[in-house]
DNA sequence: CTGGGGAAGGGGCCC
DNA sequence: GGGGCCCCTTCCCCA
């Protein structure tokens, strides 16, 4: 007995299933383009994505290989087994298809293109004969009468994912290997056989390096995996360090009980160290913070969803230049261009349900997606988008020259009050030799300006290199510090590694979790010293000593 | 309706 | 680059 189309109804179930994000685990990122897929999928299609995707959840693909809209036809495909959306006589089309399915090692898809390539090279009508490979649009030579060959790029290509992930490799080696593979490597093996290439990539080979900055968004979980697994309450404890007493410089310093480090919990030396039976977690919302991608196409469905509560949710601003059709299995970079004017609508994968009030802290007044006058997205050939403007260039040279006028533009001449306040002081003329309290600080060389220590110096140094160089790839926001871009990254594609075994909740931070993890433990470290109330949080601790400190 | 507590998110900063 | 911590803030619940 066998049921007829079975194939092709799962086939048909899948793709539909990918269009809503449903039961999504994986999010490839192309350039500014998200797009959201299933990882069986794509390991069963790809030998490249399989040495992927049991390690990541994100996989940045290189840019010289594939773009935006060649990958959505490549996904297309995968899903259904059909090339939609392409022009099969443009032999430029069918080619940048043929990269990409070689890049990925879609040997159908290949195989499909060079047929389609042989085709048009026969077709007298074809105005459109293959074009030469150019040095910016790197496509293999697909000649269809000759053996195919790896372009040098795509050789770069292999051997870069191969260096992502063997970083515990030697130099010699990845030299060795590399050479071997020019050597024994032809076209057709790579097409043929992937796996020889995949071994060579053993892991990760597309993971996320920071959406092109160098930075790994796929954290693990302390147990190593990103997806389900959990933290051992002995690798709490371990890690759940001691806070040190944080003074407001407002409050009194002897209202702030420290907190007795866990390991002496069985000797109850500290009276604010409460602990309780284990307690379930008063409001588990599983169903808000679940570790699931889908969480951010749920967030802003249709990329125009209104934050709850947000005043201002209108502010949104979208465009499609960069995938002009916008489909729903795509989580499109765009989609998280908003108006951070109403921050926190963008927050990890909350479902809106919190933060959705403007924020008056951080960079709440960026306005990080104005369209420019003039700029049609998705118009023309202008696929390179900045995202802090919306701006559209043909090439990614120009827009990174682009890129750098916004960086010249955000150096801020106000900022005497905020390095005051790091550590930072006047500048030498300023000081009084005299005074022993101003003795030499640690100069800036670039401003002359005096820090406090080595470290604050190091850190002030850095707003020279421009201030908030590291940009947000997916909303455009601009941090001070490359840590804080990639941690806010991970809000934004809802890679929340640390997991709570009791209720499942997952977090950003370690040191969340450890927090979270006081809400079943009972613990209530925090005391005040006033009237003896205990917190779980040393910040509610706080809040409720300026209660204290402004009675009313 | 209001205020306080509980729990959680984000960014900045330092090590 | 990551961990840890601080601070600000929000949202929900409840008295």
């Amino acid at each position: 007995m066998e049921q007829q189309n079975h194939s092709k109804q799962l086939l048909l179930q899948l793709n539909q299933q990918r269009s809503k994000g449903y039961l999504c685990d994986v999010i490839i990122v192309v350039e500014n383009a998200l797009f959201r897929a299933h990882k069986n999928v794509l390991a069963a299609s790809s030998v490249y994505f399989k040495s992927l995707v049991p390690h990541d959840n994100l996989i940045n693909l290189d840019t010289d290989m594939v773009s935006p809209s060649v990958f959505r036809q490549v996904l297309d495909f995968i899903y259904t087994g059909r090339l939609s959306s392409f022009d099969p006589v443009n032999d430029h089309s069918v080619s940048s298809l043929l990269t990409a399915a070689c890049y990925l090692q879609l040997t159908e898809l290949a195989a499909l293109c060079r047929r389609k390539l042989k085709r048009n090279d026969h077709t007298p009508s074809s105005s459109n004969k293959l074009t030469p490979v150019s040095s910016t649009s790197p496509t293999p030579n697909a000649h269809p009468s000759g053996p195919l060959r790896l372009s040098s790029t795509h050789l770069r290509a292999v051997h870069q994912n191969r260096n992502n992930h063997s970083g515990s490799r030697g130099a010699n080696q990845r030299a060795g290997q590399e050479e071997k593979l020019r050597e024994d490597l032809s076209e057709e093996e790579v097409f043929t056989s992937g796996t020889r290439c995949a071994s060579l990539s053993p892991s990760g080979g597309g993971r996320v390096n920071g959406l092109g900055l160098g930075l790994d968004l796929s954290k693990r979980s302390p147990s190593g995996s990103t997806t389900t697994d959990e933290v051992s309450p002995s690798s709490l404890t371990q890690s759940s360090s001691p806070h040190s007493s944080s003074h407001s410089p407002t409050l009194p310093t002897t209202a702030i009980a420290k907190p007795e480090p866990r390991e002496n919990q069985g000797q109850p030396a500290n009276p604010s160290t409460d602990t309780q039976p284990r307690t379930p977690c008063k409001r588990p919302r599983p169903h808000r913070e679940a570790f699931n991608l889908g969480a951010v196409r749920k967030e802003l469905p249709n990329g125009l969803a209104k934050g709850q509560g947000e005043p201002g949710g209108d502010k949104l601003v979208r465009d499609n230049s960069v995938t002009p059709k916008l489909e729903d299995g795509e989580v499109d970079g765009e989609e998280f261009g908003l108006d951070q004017s109403e921050d926190s609508s963008h927050s990890g994968s909350e479902g809106g349900g919190r933060g959705g009030k403007g924020r008056r802290n951080g960079n709440a007044n960026y306005i990080y997606r104005q369209p420019q006058p003039g700029f049609e997205p998705g118009v023309g050939d202008n696929l390179y988008v900045c995202i802090p403007c919306g701006k559209g260039f043909p090439s990614s040279e120009q827009l990174n020259a682009h890129v750098d006028t916004h960086a010249q533009d955000e150096v801020h001449p106000d900022d005497e009050e905020e390095d005051e306040e790091a550590g930072i002081y006047p500048k030498e003329e300023d000081l009084d030799p005299d005074d022993p309290a101003d003795e030499p600080q640690h100069l800036c060389t670039a401003c002359g300006k005096s820090c406090r220590d080595a470290a604050a110096l190091r850190q002030h140094e850095k707003s020279h290199w421009l201030n908030r160089t590291f940009p947000c790839n997916i909303c455009g926001k601009p941090f001070t510090q490359r840590g804080t871009m990639t941690r806010h990254m991970r809000s934004h594609l809802g890679l929340k590694p640390f997991a709570c075994e009791e209720c499942g909740m997952r977090f950003t931070r370690q040191y969340r979790l450890v927090e979270h993890m006081r809400v079943h433990s009972g613990e209530k470290p925090y005391a005040c010293q006033l009237c003896g109330v205990k917190f779980t949080q040393q910040r509610n601790l706080l809040s409720h000593l300026k209660m204290h400190a402004s009675p009313s």
